[in-house]
DNA sequence: AGCACGCCGACT
DNA sequence: GTCGGCGTGCTC
């Protein structure tokens, strides 16, 4: 077809397949010169694709036949530079395509869109304002909210915002937001919450303040035209608040002044598949890039942006961010007080100790709430059978069928293989098959019986309630809950950590996790910092509403049982000390040269078999070494491959292998060279049961 | 990743 | 005789 005809050659970031070894960007020509940023509609094989102008070429390259764009929208504005910055760096950074990175920072339905249909949609006029700006008068900032609004309006940042449970953390951001959009009529800000469950309350609050034409919400669980319509706003400057998931942190906000990410240290934040991005650390890079404040809120910050924040010293210049404290809950609400009970003077397989009943039991009478936490949806982990030993495994993966005794099945948690609870042993016909182990569905079981004869102060049976993954399946389910929980009409709520994140149960007077055990001695190491954090939040869910409690005489109870009450992180939530907790931590994670003072890299390979996912590994690292890779053997470290916890999923065998630097860019050069390494041992045929490969740069679990 | 082409089994 | 199974190969 086409040879050098006249025109413009540009490069377009589309949506390469990660590992296919094309490059980043594919050459076109066309008739007008392109704008970078430019979203255009470009032939690839058979079909047609959207992309992103990234530049124009002085020269079209050798050898390849150059197609034609085929439709420019010309009805949206060209990605800005920052927004251009963002991507390349996230792609270069996370390993990954330039135009993977870019399509899914896009919203997905311009991807299907033709021109002259978006043109059309962009015709449509915008609704006008429902809500106006609520003229509700400012409540006055304690004097550590002042101190942290002044600091953050003075000082360049980042700031971490280290605030506890119910210390207005949420008032400072809106105050900020506010200062910074009368101070500069186009400004734009970017808000981010961890979970979807927790935009709808935040939007409420942020519209309240400023009116609902200003605010946009970005998360996955909108519609495709509500994300277009809301990405559109933000891209044209029309909103100027952005409210959103981890996905929002990719949102073209050209005048974006101020980023807050609130509960920073939750593990949300990074994407688990395909990018694995961090979406609390490129919202770092992005304000400097982009000279917005950021501003990180929780009140157990990851120890790495406790880290971050460490004040200056004689001998240590301190961190890149600045810490800002706000110790005090507001409206003098007293922080629970623990109560451990140690399980060794238990009888055995004890789930509810006495006192621990004994206290529920007192609380439901009272009328007040409890909330018991526990890990782990089912009724039981696992179905045994006493004569054979036979166990309820997975025939897809290397872990048990969850037992469902709702609708008598048994599910598997990791591939969903889902069969009907036997009647009698699959190994011998036995009938004596048993549950071993609790789940929320069997404590939720147990409970009922247990205070079966317990009355609330009206006289009527108490009421247990269960929310977790299982209840909360269908459309608005878990706001249904939670409205059943916040009317009283429950009085003891069983779950997972769902319930522990971010829902204000102001009547909650107790909560309890039950087998907290787990994370103490995990091979995880950051399952001590995720049990702390949820423990310290769950328990600011108890007795949140000072005047309440104080009506009544008592006080909000955390309670652990555990069978190691000696353990070190027992002894810093009775004194709800994070910050004894980040230092002991620190000083292990120092020793053990562990993030945050090293960096990590895994390289996991999916394969048919053990050996091939092995050997892909070995031939990896082997390659590494004879090809001489920078940095490999004085600043970056190879491990061994080994298996993964889970080894098996869906008939897929995965083993990874850990990479450690002290030394993040000799770590970036290293993967970059590694990259094409990997891509070549793919196609070699020793290696044709691979499934897959990936890399998770800074990986949450390892 | 899509989406083709390509060469072998049970249906209108 | 076709509809369709998923093996493998390509996309500026």
């Amino acid at each position: 077809m086409s040879t050098a005809e006249p025109g413009h050659t540009i490069a377009v970031a589309v949506q390469t397949p990660a590992h296919s070894g094309m490059g980043d960007l594919l050459t076109y020509r066309s008739a007008q010169p392109l704008a970078p940023g430019t979203l255009v509609r470009v032939p690839l094989g058979r079909r047609e694709v959207l992309g992103v102008v990234w530049e124009a070429l002085a020269a079209p390259p050798e050898g390849v036949d150059l197609r034609a764009v085929a439709a420019v929208l010309d009805g949206i504005a060209p990605l800005d530079a920052h927004w251009r910055r963002l991507v390349n760096f996230a792609a270069r950074y996370y390993q990954r395509s330039l135009g993977e990175i870019a399509l899914m920072a896009l919203p997905p339905q311009l991807r299907d869109l033709q021109p002259e249909q978006l043109a059309r949609r962009l015709r449509r006029p915008a609704p006008t304002a429902q809500t106006d700006a609520a003229a509700v008068p400012l409540v006055a900032l304690s004097a550590e909210q002042e101190n942290a609004r002044a600091q953050i309006a003075a000082q360049p940042g980042p700031f971490l915002l280290f605030g506890s449970t119910g210390s207005g953390k949420t008032e400072v951001y809106l105050r900020c937001v506010q200062a910074m959009l009368a101070a500069d009529p186009s400004a734009q800000a970017l808000v981010m919450v961890p979970e979807i469950n927790l935009t709808p309350q935040l939007e409420e609050r942020f519209i309240a303040r400023f009116g609902a034409t200003s605010v946009v919400a970005l998360h996955s669980g909108m519609t495709n035209p509500q994300r277009l319509k809301s990405w559109l706003a933000a891209h044209n400057g029309s909103a100027r608040i952005v409210l959103g998931t981890r996905m929002a942190v990719f949102a073209s906000i050209p005048q974006l002044r101020l980023i807050v990410v609130d509960e920073e240290h939750d593990a949300s934040y990074k994407q688990q598949e395909g990018a694995r991005y961090s979406a609390r650390d490129l919202a770092i890079w992005r304000g400097r890039e982009q000279g917005a404040k950021v501003i990180l809120g929780s009140a157990t910050p990851s120890l790495e942006s406790w880290y971050a924040s460490r004040p200056a010293s004689a001998d240590d210049p301190g961190g890149r961010y600045l810490r800002l404290h706000m110790p005090s809950r507001i409206g003098e609400g007293a922080l629970p007080r623990l109560r451990v009970v140690n399980m060794n003077h238990q009888p055995r397989r004890t789930v509810f100790s006495a006192p621990l009943l004994a206290a529920l039991q007192e609380r439901v009478e009272r009328g007040e709430q409890c909330m018991i936490l526990l890990n782990r949806r089912g009724y039981a982990p696992v179905l045994h059978c006493a004569d054979c030993d036979w166990k309820s495994d997975c025939p897809h993966c290397s872990a048990h069928q969850v037992f469902h005794k709702a609708d008598r099945t048994l599910r598997c948690h990791h591939c969903g293989f889902t069969v009907r609870v036997p009647r009698a042993c699959p190994g011998c016909g036995s009938p004596d098959i048993t549950p071993i182990g609790k789940g929320t569905e069997q404590l939720e079981e147990q409970l009922a019986t247990l205070l079966a004869d317990v009355r609330r102060p009206d006289g009527s049976p108490v009421r247990v309630a269960r929310i977790d993954a299982d209840t909360t399946r269908a459309k608005g389910a878990l706001e249904a809950q939670l409205a059943q929980v916040h009317s009283g009409e429950t009085d003891v709520l069983v779950g997972t950590q769902m319930i522990a994140k971010g829902h204000d149960f102001r009547r909650i007077t107790l909560v309890a996790a039950v087998q907290p055990d787990g994370a103490f001695f995990s091979s995880d190491f950051r399952a001590p910092e995720r049990l702390f954090s949820l423990l310290m939040q769950a328990g600011g869910r108890a007795g949140r509403d000072a005047q309440y409690i104080a009506s009544q005489g008592s006080r909000g109870e955390l309670w652990l049982q555990t069978f190691h009450p000696e353990h070190g992180m027992v002894a810093a939530l009775r004194q709800h000390d994070y910050i004894a907790f980040a230092e002991q931590q620190l000083q292990e994670r120092r020793d053990a040269a562990m993030p945050p003072f090293a960096f990590q890299a895994l390289v996991r390979a999916d394969a048919r078999t053990q050996e091939v996912a092995q050997g892909f590994l070995l031939a990896a690292s082997d390659a590494a070494y004879t090809q001489g890779l920078p940095g490999l053997g004085d600043h970056v470290t190879l491990y061994p491959p080994v298996p993964l916890v889970i080894q098996r999923v869906a008939n897929v065998e995965r083993v990874q292998m850990l990479l450690e630097s002290d030394n993040r860019p000799a770590l970036q050069h290293f993967l970059a060279a590694w990259q094409p390494l990997l891509l070549a041992l793919r196609n070699q045929p020793e290696h044709k049961g691979l499934v897959r490969w990936l890399v998770d740069v800074d990986p949450l679990a390892i």
